[in-house]
RNA sequence: GGCGCGAUAGCAAAGCGGUUAUGCCGCGGCCUGCAAAGCCGUUUAGGCCGGUUCGACUCCGGCUCGCGCCUCCA
């Protein structure tokens, strides 16, 4: 039985769906300006990892994951750039698609665009209107009026009274309250606009995701996640537009059942952030580090946690994602279907459905490569690759992990990129001039003839040029650094 | 000012009112020509002060420190 911690209770909850068997899920996705930073990757891994358990659990799950592809800072970066707006969009989904691709991210069912939802935006702002819960300002704005909302404040729990709005920034004079929010923007010159019962303008941030949740989804849907940082002004607006828009005389209307929200990454116990440029896009970390280390980095700690991001953690990873890879390494692997009756396998389950437990998940998988070290049994091997697949982990060959890894940049400059010449009639190994089949060779010949001398030079020189050689039973293998 | 979250060993990170978390690092041993990998063992905990309890890292209260939201943000 699935727990999950619902924002919107404030407490951990048993999960029921709408449906028997069916869940749906929406999810705020980027605003695509400018490449993913991680704490974008940590957002697309942990709903991706949901998504996935799931499934799992037997649910058919529809997941969507909106794009924001018209906004104040789009705009702002097309014009910087000298390029259209839909050139610029598209060129940053087209590198959201490859950054997550890496990461092994399953695509969401839909991922819906906001400038193909506009109709139904500009739908559900005539209903706010002929409601009351929304005006058309002099400036020809149309806000949403808070004070029409009576639920206003229930998901992140505050009161429209303790709220100072305009402490920060400047309020705007054509709104009633401050704190009301847009809901259709009037166009200004050199700006994109779609014509509305306003006059042309175009949508605020917060009603997009109203509309697409709505058009895809319904009215009444299982779950709605994203960041924490959106949790407040941005879900909360969220609530207000489509309960407020949907809600019919006498019958509510309740948005999404579950909220969920993910923790923030940090660097140096600060927020990662554009506004205090203290990020990294995943594009830089995945020069440095292998795509499942990140993902594994991620998936290591619970997700309402913070996490803290630098080059250490990631290489604790590193080590850590190794150990499982060796322990799988020449295993045969069998394709039946998961024993949920295996004890660890009980375990591993227990912990997913105590609000998505990875860390404790993934301690079944560590006990699991020990026991594997230890037996050499098939079965262990095999459940530790599909419990690894829950979590998209663990589903390469062991052996391209291990000497594919992406080397350190640093540790290894002079390094050259790994290549392996399938076509040749040597199936040679070449890395940084080194013939690394024929080195090994060699040694094992120079091993023969007792010359310890010789051998431990080829492990040396290949050792500097981050190869380690481990010798086994089976004959000599290796692997990166 | 309002609201919320956190504090676990050298680092990272979970569960749990009493029984080995887990990973990395360290140390000792086995294995190895020597290593590496692996195995066995092992050192380091629970911010501070009280309370409840036979017993608290785990529950309650207070304090201190850190972080987040209240503005765009994943």
């Amino acid at each position: 039985m699935l727990k999950l911690y619902n924002s919107l209770a404030r407490e951990k909850q048993t999960f029921t769906s709408i449906e028997p068997n069916k869940v749906r899920m929406y999810v705020c996705g980027m605003t695509v300006y400018d490449f993913c930073h991680l704490g974008h990757a940590r957002v697309m891994v942990v709903f991706d990892m949901i998504s996935r358990w799931l499934s799992a659990s037997g649910y058919d799950v529809t997941y969507v994951r909106n794009i924001t592809d018209i906004d104040d800072k789009i705009i702002k970066r097309a014009q910087e750039n000298n390029e259209t707006i839909d050139v610029l969009t598209q060129r940053f989904i087209d590198a959201m698609d490859e950054d997550s691709a890496k990461l092994g991210i399953i695509r969401p069912t839909l991922e819906p665009r906001a400038t193909q939802h506009i109709q139904g935006m500009l739908d559900m702002i005539s209903v706010l209107i002929a409601k009351g819960h929304a005006y058309l300002a002099a400036n020809g704005d149309v806000f949403y009026s808070v004070r029409s909302f009576a639920g206003y404040g229930k998901l992140s729990g505050k009161s429209l009274d303790d709220l100072r709005a305009g402490e920060r920034v400047e309020v705007d004079t054509f709104k009633q309250d401050a704190m009301d929010f847009v809901l259709w923007k009037a166009a200004k010159a050199n700006e994109p606009y779609w014509p509305s019962p306003w006059g042309n303008g175009r949508p605020g941030w917060h009603i997009e995701c109203s509309a697409m949740s709505a058009h895809h989804l319904g009215a009444h849907f299982d779950i709605h996640g994203g960041g924490q940082d959106l949790q407040f002004p941005h879900h909360e607006n969220e609530i207000a537009q489509s309960e407020a828009a949907q809600a019919e005389v006498g019958k509510p209307c309740q948005m999404a059942n579950y909220w969920l929200h993910n923790g923030f990454v940090r660097v140096d116990d600060e927020k990662m952030s554009k506004s205090l440029g203290n990020f990294f896009t995943i594009r830089e970390v995945l020069s440095k580090y292998d795509p499942e280390v990140v993902r594994f980095f991620i998936l290591r700690a619970h997700y309402r946690s913070p996490l803290n991001y630098s080059d250490k953690h990631l290489d604790d990873a590193k080590q850590a994602l190794t150990r499982l890879y060796t322990a799988l390494r020449k295993r045969e692997v069998s394709a039946h279907t998961i024993d949920w009756q295996h004890p660890q396998a009980l375990r591993f389950k227990a912990a997913m459905d105590d609000d998505f437990n990875t860390p404790e998940a993934m301690a079944v998988l560590f006990d699991l490569a020990n026991e594997l070290n230890k037996t050499n049994a098939a079965e262990t091997a095999t459940l530790l690759k599909q419990l690894g697949a829950v979590l998209g982990l663990l589903q390469r060959d062991p052996d391209s992990y291990l000497q594919g890894i992406t080397a350190n940049i640093e540790a290894n400059q002079t390094l050259a990129p790994f290549t392996q010449d399938a076509t040749a009639t040597v199936s040679n190994i070449m890395m940084n001039g080194l013939d690394i089949t024929l080195l090994i060779e060699q040694r094992v010949d120079a091993k023969k003839t007792k010359n310890f001398a010789e051998a431990d030079r080829i492990r040396q020189a290949l050792a500097e040029a981050g190869i380690i050689l481990e010798d086994t039973p089976q004959g000599t293998t290796w692997r990166r650094a």
